[in-house]
DNA sequence: AATATACATTTGTATATACAATTGTTGTAG
DNA sequence: CTACAACAATTGTATATACAAATGTATATT
């Protein structure tokens, strides 16, 4: 990828700013990547992260705030992002009979078969991104990650 | 960073998905340094992004799709990006008189005096944001982003 | 027990982004 | 020269996100 090339740029560019630029290149290609994987299932990143989460809890409810602060992206806003999981009859909702302030969170029988399928293609995306690395690289590249 | 606490998880990732959310992690963090940078000066990313497009015309106008084109990010609307940047007096448009299809920006000397302030933040927040690596691990990383 | 404080979630609102449809203009084939 | 396709930008609309304020509940203080 010649970054010079593709923001089409006649400038010398610094290291760090060249860095950067590279980075949120390949970031949106990234992302794009993961939301046309998505795209067929009519989920978005961030309701596929909190069915994940949903089943790491193996079959005990979450609370709105565990999910938060779990989740990858933290967001704002996940009551409205659990209402459209809701709607697809992904997850079941209900306040919280210990303490009514908190409410309860579960994926539904729906929810994990769904979650399943988009698993697949999740997986293969990935797999796809990062196919020209060999693990020897994706360890170098996870060493440089933990260094931002 | 320690992907698995932060998220949370107890399950043992495989190392693509672990990549792809170390990942993931990293850019949302370099994001929200960026905006924080930027919030003083009331401007989003794509905005200063059009801006220093611009300042690399050198006097030339650009139309909207030459913009586009020379995004980091690209955007479906690249219109209403021009439009805010018009409303703070950073940049004018008018209709290109050779082809009145298209049309042709400029930025202001209001535009680019604001765009060199914005330029040292953005630069400093650059350091910051890689100030782990030295050169030659910085040459590694662009070298890994190239395999995506 | 009454009041204040902290907590967990929800709602309101402004702004950003994605995608499709529309408008106006230019180039071209017959 | 007319009809049609291609081009460049704009507009409409739905959805996503950010941030602040509001709601309702629990806990602590006096």
């Amino acid at each position: 990828m010649n970054v010079e090339e593709i923001i089409k740029t006649n400038k010398k560019l610094r290291q760090t700013q060249r860095t950067m630029i590279h980075f949120a290149l390949v970031s949106n290609k990234v992302r794009e990547q993961f939301s046309t994987a998505l795209k067929p299932f009519d989920i978005s990143e961030q309701q596929f992260n909190v069915l994940r989460i949903l089943r790491g809890q193996k079959g005990k409810p979450a609370n709105l705030s565990t999910i938060n602060e779990r989740m990858v992206t933290k967001m704002s806003n996940t009551t409205r992002l659990v209402d459209k999981l809701i709607l697809k009859g992904y997850v079941e909702r209900w306040v919280c009979p210990d303490n009514r302030r908190k409410v309860e969170i579960m994926i539904t029988k729906k929810g994990s078969s769904e979650l399943e399928k988009i698993d697949r293609a999740v997986a293969d995306t990935e797999n796809t991104i990062l196919k020209n690395f060999t693990p020897k690289e994706l360890e170098q590249l996870n060493n440089l990650l933990d260094k931002f």
